[in-house]
DNA sequence: CCGCAATTAATCGCGCACGACTATTTTGTA
DNA sequence: TACAAAATAGTCGTGCGCGATTAATTGCGG
């Protein structure tokens, strides 16, 4: 192991975060046009593929826990964006469901990634040349989700 | 401009933030042991390279800004990490410099990235793997910050 | 059917990130 | 030289992320 590849790691993770951190300055005021934040976004995809899921099943799929997730649902909740209801057949559950407001947001979103790859192309950055990170972040992510 | 790739930006945004956020996960207990955040150390490693920086500086090599720095480094100043004093020539800068302690901590985090190349490698993913990001990383980097 | 382990949310505290703004100092220029 | 514009840090408020812990509920082995 040379030190080269050592330092590509710490290195290769400051570049992992900041690329994550800028990418997401560019989405930030699409979302604040819509009176939402990434992450609130994120919940909101997870919602619109699928309604009525209980925390637990969002948490797995945007890899974020309770501790992230009830605080941000329920300011999603107090914005009637969603509701929260308990389960009957489970009451360790808590069942989130768009409203009609949550549901309404998502023809407004449509246009965000038309104008993010816009801007994308825009600034020089390919969108094969983007997409060939793909495979290697969910290797990544597969192998540290565990 | 395939509904395919609209989709992937969209998509390469989360990995690339999930992906960044799990793998700081990993390194975050070796940090603790040496009491510092990962966010810390990014500030640590920037003055091990060049001590005495104004907080411009920083955030110029970091791309954060003061409103994200400033505080920070006060918590590392508390800590005794770091010294913030004024720039004698130009009194509008804040120049941070290592402490002992600080300096000190180099040679302990020294080992962090062969843990985390090993870790990696345990979890089936290759330098390779992960190097043949780096190129679109700093091109996306270099893109999105001006 | 009982009790104990596992599951599920929620709570708490802290440290980032960051938009918006302010205060101070320097610089450039008419 | 005066003074507007730029540069530089700092402050404030809000929303994540997350480690640690707790509370409530369910499931399961004996």
């Amino acid at each position: 192991m040379s030190s080269e590849n050592l330092k590509l790691n710490r290195q290769g993770c400051f570049r992992l975060y900041t690329a994550a951190r800028l990418l997401i300055q560019v989405y930030r005021p699409y979302f604040a046009q819509l009176g939402i934040t990434y992450t609130q976004y994120l919940v909101l995809m997870v919602l619109w593929e699928q309604d009525a899921l209980p925390l637990n099943a969002i948490s797995q799929r945007l890899y974020l826990e309770s501790n992230t997730l009830t605080p941000l649902i329920k300011r999603m909740a107090a914005m009637k964006l969603v509701a929260r209801k308990r389960n009957k057949n489970d009451a360790r559950q808590t069942i989130v469901t768009l409203t009609e407001h949550g549901r309404a947001l998502r023809e407004q979103a449509a246009a965000i990634p038309d104008c993010m790859a816009t801007v994308l192309r825009q600034r020089g950055v390919a969108d094969e040349e983007f997409a060939t990170m793909i495979p290697v972040l969910d290797h990544l992510i597969e192998a540290l989700s565990k």
